[in-house]
DNA sequence: GCCGAGTGGGAAAACGATTTCACCCGACGA
DNA sequence: TCGTCGGGTGAAATCGTTTTCCCACTCGGC
């Protein structure tokens, strides 16, 4: 390995030099640093940035953990999160908590061994991820969801507003026998998710949860069919979904027992993941302005890191609804 | 921050004594054992793996670069890689190229000053790859793709297998009129599968060259329909597409123009993304086995870290041709 | 000729761990 | 009684940087 050592003997100056050189922290003679420079290209030094880092007590990297990275939403958020912090030269360390929160909190402790600069995570429980921040003495910023009781600052979207939205589209549309299909409500926007669609509809509206899920959008349309088989009111003009696997999932569920979807019933989805635009009918949903959550949550963390205290912020950005065919016709009562 | 220092003060003990305790490197007397472990306790403290890293010449840490983190098939790959990590106690960092050659070489760079132990690229170009490498003192395992004329570690599957397979299951099912729809073959596994298509099909056959995009896949369906206007022979009974965004892309095009899928023309995909499933029609399409490349990828990668040093391997993982809807009927003609 | 300010540069002390080296002590065989 | 062997320990060197501290020199003004 080529050292600052061996660059200072080549050029015939000391380290100090070297390092004033090629830090641009103290007026160094020019000829020296012709002669430094010199040396580093001839030697192909590079400079170590572990001895950097122990030294300087920053490593300029940053952590990212979430709860399952194969689910279409995080690599979004994880490609602006890394585009804007490589443009600060800051390297992302990634983990995934499997939606496990003993898991969330080793992998925090290992990345807060490893001395980055900041975390951010999608916490994968309201409540129990708590614990994997506990006396953590690291910046760090919740990127779309929130944890219980925890002042800190947060970058997402606003949900109630979203799935408002969606149901003022939908009954201006003519439906108004509504169904919630979502997740179990374990995380801030899952629970606020349903929130909204209870307060909009009222207390009694019919829900099933589930997980996040193609599966599960299945399992929940068939459930839907036989509640109508047997008697009842039959199907619901629309299925309000809280996430977009859920909603193509029920929308295949219900097209496979032939229902005719979207005129009989209309299906909507969360996240405006890639698919939901050529899924069949094409999904109206919720587009979150992930980019910006990302760079957003990136901005943040580094102010922290840099040494800035603020009070916590909260960011929330406005979603969008993004009214495609699954929700086009009338209703049919 | 508590550091060794502070630990060995409690406990009574030298600092050798304690880092002796915590690796378990040397025999300890009991009683000191216990005062290290309690004074850790009682401290909270944890190891500086900066620290660690820098005296130890290895950082446990592995660096990815992909192409595009976005693309539904690099998050499944890169989890299963995380997670075979994990296991081992390595961290990872995650660069993404963004398809660009100049911007990989890049990030190799910034990862190798940061002391990785390894290095999994996803070249994202079979020639200009190369430079990305050029001179890189650092094991590393190709993954999916190879790099012309580098005799290195590589594990993908057998594209030329796969894509065989899809043309052999067309052919039994009646079609024989194949137009070839995929991305420039810039990376070896589309030159391959266009390769293995032609070899197939006969050197002369129709083929469409685009990029790895829902986008393109429409485009293409687009210039199909106006082909098939214009005279000549119509529209082909099959669609062959080198990965599954194309090939839904082609999907949604025919369809909105009326065509009758899958009775008129089929459309088959490659790499069997999640989605592939729930597209209407469901996809044909070719199973990458992608934790098992993860996996294997990993093993390679830890066991020349740690110091082996064998020929170049390649290890190419059978696909399974997965076989849905998209395919189902005969040809028209 | 002396002083103060301003440049430029090197030696050495950090950073926080691991590991080498040297040594002590008790037991054991001759 | 005398090596010597092995468990147990600590001081100090080491990893490769950055930064502090100090010194040497020049220049301008008196």
């Amino acid at each position: 390995m080529v050292t600052m050592r061996d660059v200072a003997d080549a050029a015939g100056v000391s380290i100090a030099t070297v390092s004033r050189v090629l830090n641009d922290t103290r007026p160094v003679n020019e000829s020296a640093q012709r002669s430094v420079h010199r040396a580093v290209e001839e030697l192909g030094y590079r400079r170590n940035l572990v001895a950097s880092s122990l030294r300087r007590q920053r490593t300029r990297s940053v952590a990212a953990v979430v709860p399952h990275i194969a689910n279409p939403y995080f690599p979004r958020l994880i490609q602006a999160i890394e585009r804007g912090l490589a443009a600060d030269e800051h390297q992302l360390l990634i983990a995934d908590s499997q939606d496990d929160p003993a898991v969330e909190r080793d992998r925090v402790a290992a990345l807060a061994d490893r001395q980055v600069d900041g975390l951010l995570l999608v916490p994968c429980h309201e409540h129990d991820s708590a614990a994997s921040l506990e006396g953590l003495a690291l910046p760090y910023v919740l990127v779309d969801r929130t944890i219980a009781g925890l002042a800190a600052d947060r970058v997402g979207s606003d949900d109630v507003a979203g799935m408002r939205g969606v149901i003022t589209h939908l009954r201006a549309r003519g439906r108004h026998r509504l169904v919630f299909v979502g997740s179990a409500p374990d995380t801030s926007t899952a629970r606020q998710r349903l929130e909204a669609f209870l307060a909009e509809v009222g207390p009694d509206a019919p829900i099933l949860l589930g997980d996040y899920s193609l599966d599960w959008g299945r399992r929940a349309a068939s459930m839907l069919l036989a509640r109508a088989e047997t008697g009842h009111d039959g199907l619901p003009d629309a299925v309000v979904c809280d996430n977009d696997l859920v909603a193509i999932g029920v929308v295949r569920g219900l097209r496979d027992a032939g229902v005719d979807l979207p005129r009989a019933v209309a299906v909507t989805g969360y996240d405006d993941v890639g698919f939901a635009e050529v899924c069949d009918p094409p999904l109206t949903t919720v587009h979150q302005p992930v980019d910006a959550i990302g760079q957003t949550a990136v901005r943040l963390l580094l102010e922290r890191a840099g040494g800035e205290d603020p009070a916590p912020r909260e960011v929330r950005l406005a979603p969008e609804l993004v009214i495609r065919a699954s929700t086009a016709g009338g209703g049919s009562r």
